[in-house]
DNA sequence: CTGAAAGCGCTTACAG
DNA sequence: CTGAAAGCGCTTACAG
């Protein structure tokens, strides 16, 4: 129990060899000799060293780190991709950072600050809602290339990213419930001017389009994606003259929000309408009727999202980099869809 | 936009004047005089420099960031808790990185690594459930001051530690089911070993005492702060023959899975038993019923734990730093609970 | 108020 | 296979 903790010198010191030696035997053993190997393990157990990482980050000229940013902390549908994204960076020995893009606005901080300061080697933005001129000062850096968007993106703008499967999981959904009989179908839709929002509800239009369904245009409800919205929109669905049999909901939260509201009013899901999501959040399944819903695979998207960033960090020069990659979606069916009555 | 990003070599040469004075006006602006502080500033905006964190981080011995470290990343209980140690960290200059227990053990490292390798200047963990080696290994490293949990702790150990009020809100919760009139009230406990489900499950024991209420043994139902687990405490519930007509759970997911549990089983909450959490979790106002709960306050939660822990980092010295903090938590009255038939 | 210089703890061409 | 030495980009006593 030092107070002082041990440098590569005093490494060299107890193994009797120069902290060249000593560097390379932690970094690259393959090309020091066996004695010399063992003295230095020795010396490394008995002098308890640690790496520096803030000396090791300046003289590589990389901080050994990934920043993720969120558009809110607070919101749990980024948990488990955190947790993937978490995973494939600690597996290459790189630490993660956390902010939001709430906060670094609000902070007067700029984003690329991150980058352009040698906090973070590379940068994940799960928003695609950042305001057009930061995005812009995004672009126009020139370490633009370690930027990756994830979930989101930014139409118009050729960030590398990762996705999952929106067309297919809506092509999915409204299937699932016509499959089931439904011939009036309406939609809940996300925020305006999110990007998934309008992936959706334009896969959604397209979908109905294909099966010829009727789609009276006061049957796709704009939402937000939160469980309030959820609410409003069923107000919404109650008040019309001529109710769709079933609803797909842009978001789980949304989904759920709907069917509490109806609940209050005395609609039984899905005896008087069927409903279903998109994400397949935790609570989907515990819900009271459970949520039929596309699942999204959030722990494989974070993975992914980490191992193409890190494969941009470490070949920056990159002749084969993946640019996009798109995860599969599932349906899920639950409690809360049923043929009409 | 050139490649090479600028140092403070540059900005020295384009204000004419030398490297520590660029490095004072821009840490420590007062010891400088005002034509040269604009001479700096002017040099800042021509060559776009930015400091170079690393170089800092080593020359100043300190990480300037902080790890939190949860037992989950998937766990959305810890979101609010994140944003509030994040917002009081970035005021500070500091970055927040993040990791799991579960991972790092997982990895092969150690937890103080982070402190010893300097990658961080403190930690807060937010996992009271840590094996016994690990904990050992914590007190006894120099930088053992360094190290604050927030919301669980280490029964026992004299580690600093923000918690919220356990104890009161056992004690809200039981008097709020008493005043509605229940008589025989029944606790669904965290799992084993947990801090919090044993702070709780005491208190309520000691409230039911204070109260002189009956209580069988089979009235507190061992569970784990889940869906799941509640979803069993209700089949407990269901079989008893003499059953309460009030259920205290100990975190809002098992009021949840109880609730959902009962109704598969055409139990009605609150009519046939009044139920409340603990937590306050976003999902309690839109369960059906709405759910009674103790409300956390997560955020100030996290603000306190990162102040606490940055009076420590700032001052190492520290007399007359703040060991323990407790956070008040409030009554939400909701569906759930009414007065019992 | 300002500058010259040392040094934080590593890594890595270069030379042997 | 190994060592001496330079240098990553800052900050800070020290001297003036």
């Amino acid at each position: 129990m030092t107070l002082k903790t041990s440098t590569i010198q005093d490494v060299a010191r107890a193994a009797g060899v120069s902290t060249a030696t000593v560097s390379r035997t932690l970094s690259n053993p393959d090309i020091v000799s066996e004695l010399t190997k063992f003295r230095v393990y020795e010396a490394v157990k008995l002098t308890g060293y640690r790496i520096n990482r803030a000396a090791r980050n300046l003289r590589t000229q990389r901080a050994h780190s990934v920043l993720v940013l969120l558009p809110d902390l607070a919101n749990p549908f980024f948990s488990s991709i955190l947790e993937g994204i978490s995973r494939h960076l600690s597996s290459k020995g790189y630490s993660m950072l956390i902010a939001s893009t709430k906060q670094v606005h609000g902070s007067g901080e700029r984003l690329i600050d991150y980058l352009d300061d040698a906090r973070a080697d590379g940068m994940i933005i799960l928003d695609g809602g950042l305001d057009a001129d930061v995005v812009e000062s995004l672009e126009n850096n020139p370490k633009t290339k370690l930027i990756l968007f994830a979930c989101e993106w930014v139409e118009g703008k050729d960030f590398p990213s990762v996705r999952s499967e929106n067309g297919n999981g809506t092509h999915a959904a409204v299937n699932h419930l016509y499959s089931l009989g439904h011939r009036k179908i309406a939609h809940v839709t996300g925020p305006k001017g999110n990007v998934l929002a309008h992936a959706r509800k334009d896969a959604f239009i397209a979908e109905v389009g294909a099966l010829k369904l009727e789609l009276k245009s006061e049957w796709v409800i704009i939402g937000d994606f939160s469980l309030a919205a959820g609410c409003e929109a069923a107000k919404v669905w109650i008040a019309l003259d001529d109710r769709p049999t079933a609803v797909f909901c842009a978001s789980d939260q949304l989904a759920l929000g709907f069917i509490a509201e109806l609940s209050r009013h005395h609609f039984k899901v899905p005896y008087d309408v069927s409903v279903m999501g998109f994400d397949d959040i935790d609570f989907a399944e515990q819900f009271i009727p459970s949520l039929t819903s596309i699942r999204q695979d959030r722990l494989l998207l974070g993975e992914t999202a980490a191992s193409m960033l890190m494969e941009r960090i470490e070949s920056p020069d990159g002749t084969s980099q993946h640019h996009a990659a798109v995860v599969p979606v599932s349906l899920i069916i639950r409690e809360s869809t049923a043929p009409p009555r």
